[in-house]
DNA sequence: GTCTATAGTAAGATAGAC
DNA sequence: GTCTATCTTACTATAGAC
């Protein structure tokens, strides 16, 4: 698989993205060394200094681009209707966006603490706008009536914790599909909230 | 804070212990160096060799004793009454016994990957038993008709998953109380299985 | 753009003095 | 039981040839 001498920033930039996408989610950033990323890859590991200048901005653009890519789609999705057609499409859109992308949601979730201040500053405040879209639901819909929640903050986290669970143990071909997965999951955040 | 040459195996030894579940819970266990560890304990590094034979046992050892910890306590906690009256238990246990031990559950859920295969197996199947005991609750009450989920394993993971969620945010002496907090999550847990 | 080679640092673990 | 000192390995990152 080891390459020779020649250009391939077209090939290797990406090949370098996805691999240390994949490896920081399954053994963690701390414990991924760029010689791993670069012999998966297939380059020698100063190869890839041609292409983040450290470890920390391979890590922080992964996570910034996951975001970014995260909220872009949530604002393509449906966002009209009751409270409740908004949850079901919250909750439809988050399985469905993640099911294919359990290595991006894995890492933006569990390598926080290995931001620097900085980074994580900028990452923190994206997560906050994605959960805010959710925590506007959850209070318009206990403001219609529509939802009786105890504390709509709280079930925001919860309903958040519950989803991204989907991503630990659902693989594609297993016992459900995608669609009956978004069913258990409906109906029970649905009945969560007192819809 | 560093120690001249004495004994102290019996005031090292614990320390050691919480400082590196401290540690690894905070920065995870492959971003920890035997080092740190060491001069947070106040002795060198050389030092800790007498309490562990290497850093993977001392993680191991750490997750083990927490499991076993965990299961001698819900062996202990009330175990009767019916299927609804079991779930709450079974969820004020949950909150509760892991509220003021967020370290342990973290790493519990989070180093996982960091074990070697064999640990690895131990573990997971400690942590099974655990969420068996959430699964046999969750099928009696769907057979006694008290509870309506489509699928009790699933159903499992995703309660599992939401009351974990509790210890990356709650802290005490912050907005709520913990009373407060196990009473919003068994509203919630209570009314997604629907009982 | 990638290679080889390496500088400089830090890691896990051990040996032997006290 | 702890220390100092060290072995060996591995790491991030850089320099210069091609």
């Amino acid at each position: 698989m080891a390459r020779t001498t020649g250009s391939h920033s077209d090939i290797t930039g990406p090949r370098i993205r996805e691999t240390a996408l994949r490896l920081f989610a399954a053994e963690g950033y701390a414990a991924v060394s760029m010689r791993k990323i670069a012999a998966e890859v297939g380059v020698q590991a100063g190869a890839l200094y041609n292409y983040t200048p450290d470890k920390q901005s391979l890590l922080f653009d992964l996570m910034r681009g996951h975001m970014d890519d995260l909220l872009a789609a949530r604002a393509d999705a449906g966002q009209g209707g009751t409270p409740t057609q908004r949850l079901q499409e919250f909750t439809r859109f988050h399985i469905t966006y993640h099911e294919d992308r359990p290595h991006e949601i894995f890492i933006a979730y569990m390598e926080l603490r290995n931001l620097t201040p900085e980074n994580f500053e900028v990452i923190e405040a994206l997560r906050g706008r994605y959960e805010d879209e959710l925590s506007g639901i959850l209070q318009d819909g206990v403001a219609s009536g529509e939802f009786t929640l105890i504390d709509p903050r709280i079930a925001t986290r919860a309903i958040i914790s519950m989803l991204n669970g989907v991503t630990t143990w659902y693989r594609r071909g297993g016992r459900l599909s995608l669609a009956e997965v978004e069913a258990i999951y409906w109906d029970m955040v649905r009945k969560a909230v007192g819809a």
